[in-house]
DNA sequence: CGTCATTTTGAGGTATTTCAACGAAGGTGG
DNA sequence: CCACCTTCGTTGAAATACCTCAAAATGACG
């Protein structure tokens, strides 16, 4: 969000809001929560996720850097957001931030543009759980985060901030079947793991294959 | 959204906008041709969809009246927009509209909480479709459908505007699928298919429990 | 270096997909 | 008005892929 602002407007922005820096494994916001406040991540990965009735926990998106959340409905939020490592993030007081909005349409104009990205990126996911395939399934996970991670590594090389049940839970698979999937692309060669968050993509156009034959 | 809009607003909207009524199957524009305008449905349902390289198509969503469509990435439409039946719809040029959105903060405001609502939406359909049964994924459908119809009827009878092949594209199952979980819910008596494209809930509380427990 | 959590691997059960054929509905033309 | 055709919907049977349960191996951390 950031990166397009002029400078008056970041001021503004930053001047509204509390910077905030946490360990892994802290909780922002619980689902149901009343909303007081949006955040906007600036360093780090978080998770927003629902705890279902039957006792399975389903991930709703990862968080990176520029990423807003804790949009609220009817003045709740919807679902729990907790980092996955030591994570800073701004949180900017909704009373706060409104009248602001309604003075610089420009500024408003940067949340619309990010929340319309949000929701490609959330049909994008309903796309991926369509898939059949673990492995299918798996590699758009893998695609989405080269989209989102641009953390001046060479997008040969990921980091999977997350644990294997978590990109299950993403994903709509049992982590078994993850790590199968996972196992798989690895002995056919077009990924490998430098560790258990550190993947190496080895054969590109392999990937693309996979992930595009949807 | 022209609910909550002021009478001016409203005023200004629609001197922006060209009313435009379709028959069925009519094509608004095409995934990937340039962004033009956008769209707000006013009577009617529309599809939004993309072909695979695989053959195979996938439905994003089904739009009904209110819904806002023709959002680009790029400058280009992300998918393609067809009616399911006879539609009205309200085109708004962008170029014309972005200077009153510019204007107008409480217009854009109105745009944007369009936006998170849809984004919600298509949240819950990446949760829906992540269900591995193939009866949850239908009544979760049901249950998008209760929210989004608001056609006086009395939320125990459901029109489906669209075929049982296209309620597949859009879950993620095969038509057959689809036809045995329909078959199934019939026989046991949660619901009652009038006709092919009318549907008539019997037990909506055991069609809650199945919508539930995720 | 030991303990705990995470990840991987194995075998059987189950649900959906696929392939195929049948039945029903709607539209067209004779 | 009926025959024909195309599309849509339903049903059956075998193949496939994931899920579950269970146990071993690896990695993380104090």
């Amino acid at each position: 969000v950031r990166r397009l602002l002029t400078p008056r407007q970041q001021k503004v922005l930053i001047s509204l809001s509390t910077k905030m820096t946490t360990d892994a494994r802290h909780i922002v916001y619980r689902e149901g929560s009343p909303a007081g406040s949006i955040f906007i991540c600036s360093d780090g990965a978080l998770k927003s996720f629902r705890d279902l009735p039957s006792g399975k926990r389903r991930i709703l998106t990862f968080l990176f850097p520029d990423d807003l959340f804790g949009l609220a409905e009817n003045g709740r939020y919807v679902n729990t957001v907790q980092t996955l490592r030591k994570t800073t993030y701004y949180r900017i007081p909704i009373d706060a931030l409104t009248p602001v909005l309604r003075q610089d349409p420009e500024l408003e104009w940067h949340f619309l543009t990010k929340v319309t990205h949000e929701l490609r990126e959330a049909q994008r996911r309903a796309l991926a759980v369509g898939r059949r395939s673990a492995i299918g399934r798996f590699v758009m996970f893998l695609k989405m985060l080269e989209r989102r991670i641009t953390d001046g590594s060479s997008r040969e090389q990921l980091t999977l901030p997350m644990s294997r049940s978590e990109i299950a839970d993403y994903l709509g698979l049992s982590l078994e079947a993850v790590s199968r999937a996972t196992g798989q692309l690895t002995r056919e060669r077009v990924i490998a793991f430098v560790n258990p968050h550190l993947v190496r993509v080895l054969d590109q156009s392999r990937l693309d294959r996979i992930a595009a034959d949807l």
